[in-house]
DNA sequence: ATGAAAGCGCTAACAA
DNA sequence: TTGTTAGCGCTTTCAT
């Protein structure tokens, strides 16, 4: 039988309301009592009971995340922030893979909503319209996402894909290769944004190429058809995609980078292990974890939405070279 | 405000402990009343209170898992197991992460005690017997760990070692090194285990190298002494080792596998998309999530400590070949 | 500064 | 089969 605030309150000779306020407002008992009542519940090891606490104030002291995939490395950078950044704020988290399915997405943001102050949803699929209604129902903050109304915090993709243009364009590439990530993503779309403007302002021609699955056997796949265009430079959407490049010209017996330079997105663990290491732009994962942590902090604090965006950062690795 | 059982029972014309009974032991009511009290809950938006049932049940309907390390592959893929089963069965997951931190994961776990029905360690890094308190205060499942009383999910690296040995020795390697991974690893033992005697069936002469960080930074620092070792095979203790171990070789200009074979653990995601593809003993992650998850189901439901051994898959790639 | 008492929303006896 | 009632452990008025 665990012990309750009664047990505390009787051994330390106050009534509960006592024992609660020299647990919760400690301004308002005497020193000497407070002092006494922390020292009887330390002793009797006291945990508040949440069920209990969260039933009268309506709040749980919990936060949710939800992503599309842990196999793709980015986001369990992310979820990592959000976790380290909560436990700061003495929060604890529920954690949710949608499997990319924005049907699942909803289902696992309904059902985790009873039970969290607030939700973070990291780059999620669900559709617009469905997407404010999830939002409505808690506090919600995006990741990598844009709704009118709601919070997010974004990652400057579209400046970090003009940092890309401009690597590319000072090693003397005129021609390359974009290699599309998921159709409707907003991220896709917002390196699009970035990439355009600045090829067109370098003068260098890009062949936009795809969809294709965000991940390695995506990119192995579009290898061929970027090679094809005879651009020389290839930006793939993200890492495991440029990854997939680097495979299958390695099989190719296409040399990176002297033939032709590949660049990812994300700067994944394994962008700076593989051979040759990948010229990428680092996305701020863990620091945007925390940054979606304090935003939605701020709201359940009565803030209103705000947006955030963080700084890209172009990592150049062996990946890139000047144009042969 | 939130729609409450008083409010279904009003609109339903029945009692709440019949709301509460079409809800949770449909049996106990007439079959038309319970559709009609469901009809009401749906039409009003009804999800019942959590706090609320769990103050009087004693149950959450939560899971907590920590693991070490985030950022290394193998534990994503656990978690992302753990949480597709606890789903199936209806539970929500508290996640969190200790930093590869003893004093970090017990106040972890003790935090997450309170709002758990129970608990998921995974290869935990507390000492036995502090491990063994923590266990005691929720029903808790070890993940490649053992301590006697308390239930575990092992997966099977002694036999996997075995095979890698095995694989090594009929392709002619009469010398590998073993880089070692932390010192008091359970892991590590058990692959220890799993080599030192497979060696010594097949005469294989074994260098014991290390221990080293289990990362990649660990494994590049690793290369160089086992090459001096003058062994024609590496196994590393784990995929991200060998990966270190493969990029300071291409660095070296040591051809892999003509000259050294080398042997990961784990199989993430990056062994197959690097270059060479790794041979590497394949870890049942996701399948030991879940099986974490139903034996702690089982031991809620009374249960004594089970242990559940998950086997592992040699798979040959491309980073093993014949001795030259 | 402290105590008494009224619930928070729900489930589980116990009645009917 | 259904309703009535008594709390689960805690916070928070309202008194004192």
């Amino acid at each position: 039988m665990p012990v309750t605030i009664r047990d505390v309150a009787r051994e330390a000779r106050v009534s509960v309301s006592t024992v609660s306020r020299a647990l919760s407002a400690p301004a308002l008992v005497r020193e000497t009592t407070r002092q006494r009542v922390l020292d009887v519940a330390d002793e009797l090891g006291y945990q508040p009971n949440r069920a209990a606490r969260s039933l009268i104030t309506g709040r749980t002291g919990n936060l949710g995340i939800v992503v599309p995939d842990l196999q793709n490395p980015f986001y369990p950078g992310v979820l990592s922030g959000v976790q380290a950044r909560a436990r700061e704020v003495g929060c604890s988290v529920f954690f949710s893979d949608s499997g990319e399915d924005p049907a699942t997405e909803e289902v696992l943001v309904r059902g985790m909503a009873g039970q969290v102050d607030g939700l973070i949803l990291c780059a999620p699929f669900a559709a617009d319209d469905h997407l404010a209604q999830l939002a409505s129902v808690r506090p919600t903050v995006l990741i990598n996402r844009v709704l009118p109304g709601v919070p997010s915090v974004l990652m400057d993709s579209s400046a970090g894909m003009a940092d890309a243009v401009a690597h590319l364009a000072a090693l003397g590439h005129r021609e390359c290769a974009y290699l599309s990530g998921p159709a409707g993503a907003w991220s896709n779309h917002r390196r699009l944004r970035g990439l355009l403007p600045a090829a067109e302002e370098h003068g260098v021609a890009v062949h936009q190429l795809g969809p294709f699955d965000p991940n390695f056997a995506g990119g192995a796949g579009a290898a061929d058809l970027a090679l094809a265009t005879g651009a020389t430079a290839v930006i793939a959407f993200n890492d495991l995609m440029a990854l997939g490049v680097l495979a299958r010209f390695a099989e190719l017996g296409v040399a990176v980078p002297e033939r032709v330079s590949v660049l990812g997105f994300d700067d994944i663990l394994y962008a700076a292990m593989c051979a040759p290491p990948l010229t990428t732009v680092a996305l701020p994962m863990r620091a945007g974890g925390r940054a979606a942590v304090d935003l939605l902090l701020e709201c359940l604090g009565g803030a209103g939405p705000a947006t955030r965006t963080l700084p890209t950062t172009l990592r150049v690795r062996a990946s890139t070279a000047p144009v042969g």
